[in-house]
DNA sequence: TGTGGTCTGTGGTACAACCAGAGCCAGAAC
DNA sequence: GTTCTGGCTCTGGTTGTACCACAGACCACA
């Protein structure tokens, strides 16, 4: 007998995920005024604890506007919203990401990687190549999309923090979520062997310190992913 | 008699900045094991609400990482931090933001704000114009450096939202505290006024839909920026 | 030897109570 | 009639408290 994993999601995050979900829909429409917390309390037989906690993550999450002493309002998320937005979008499966909105997520990446190549080819270690070699062995061995995505993230982020740059990290580690889903979704589409040969090319250049065949080849990989492959994504 | 301002900062607040400070000045090393909520709780006289509450908000900061049921440790902040750790960083009075740290901003800011020259360039509509033009107005008429800078903000990020692209404002939006500070500085140093005739030319570029030329503008004072005026960031 | 029970301490979660401020309005002051 | 004061009510903000599930150590016993 196989059994599954039993998990309880908290009030909190079920409060989270309706609200959430009603805007995004449109249920919600932008500028509507929300019940105030004790009504969402009473209404949902929950404590004002997790009503105001869970309207503090959706303003952080972009969606609501919150007035103290005065209430609530639905926000127009795409002018409100973060990084956290973004994730939450693409987490929703209701919705359709268009090519131009996949194009820019890829640019970004593209200038990132960029920039990690061109400083981590300066200064590249042996005991890096060797990490960075491991993450390679990993994610070749994969054997689910999610996790061979997982690892290419971490791949990356690692490039990026031996780099010696101290903000690229940090921002890379920002789009962790919109990033990943994107990869799962290519190596759904294009197999996971396609993503790890893209990479080991780019860790062969690195490990030579070829900064110009290194960058070449970011932008022939990501501009194939940006040009070519966008289809994918209009699902 | 001139009465100032009475504000009270809450208890998790300035238990979250206690913590925080000592990490970021080193008191507390990477790897650290720290206390339990409860020790916490009883030695600062708080409840555990605060020291929880607090704690999960240096866990989103990336400042620490918490093992439930097991406690929290400092974490490599560098590696596990994100957006909001890059605010918290140069908001902290003590830290010499290198030059290279700085760069870093910059050139992430040009290839944004390219990124949305582009778009907009194609798609202007007068009451956009409009829009932009009275922040112009605003941005002018700015008392001090920090005014101007807050809607110099404003006006970065209303290009990216009417440039009908959803990715950028969302990412621009995330990067609001530190492009703020960096602006900040540049208006304590050269003035208001330079920043305004920046944005003006862009605005005047933008207005004649001419592409080129409000590309070229863009890496020209951003260049400027990058190159030549690095050294009011190495106090 | 190892299995399962129990106890202790942890972070996770939820609830209840109190706080200060915004808005409204009756009624005093003029 | 007008103004404005003081208090009342409702709002979100904050914090103290209670209970939960789980990890780990320990132990009794088969």
């Amino acid at each position: 007998m196989k059994l599954e994993q039993l998990t309880a999601p908290s009030l909190r995050d079920l409060f989270v995920k309706t609200i959430q979900d009603a805007i995004i829909s449109g249920e919600l429409k932008i500028g509507e005024v929300l019940p105030t917390e004790r009504e969402f309390a009473e209404q949902m037989n929950v404590s004002r604890s997790v009503v105001n906690s869970g309207l503090n993550e959706l303003k952080n999450r972009g969606f609501i506007e919150i007035k103290p002493r005065k209430g609530a309002v639905v926000a127009d998320y795409i002018y409100t919203g973060n990084i956290n937005t973004l994730t939450a979008l693409m987490e929703y499966r209701g919705i359709a990401f268009t090519k131009e909105s996949v194009r820019s997520i890829l640019e970004i990446r593209k200038f990132a990687e960029l920039m990690v190549v061109d400083r981590i080819c300066e200064r590249v270690t042996e005991d890096d190549l060797d990490v960075l070699g491991k993450l390679l062995g990993e994610m070749a061995a994969a054997k689910t999309p999610k996790e061979a995505a997982l690892i290419a993230f971490e791949f990356w982020h690692e490039l990026a923090y031996r780099s010696g740059d101290i903000i690229v990290p940090l921002g890379i580690q920002s789009f962790k979520a919109p990033v990943i889903t994107l990869w799962e979704r290519y190596c759904t589409k294009y197999g996971i062997h396609e993503m790890v040969e893209n990479n080991r090319q780019l860790y062969d250049y690195i490990a030579d310190r070829d900064v110009v065949s290194a960058r070449a080849c970011v932008i022939d990989y990501m501009d194939k992913s940006i040009e070519g492959d966008l289809e994918i994504y209009d699902t």
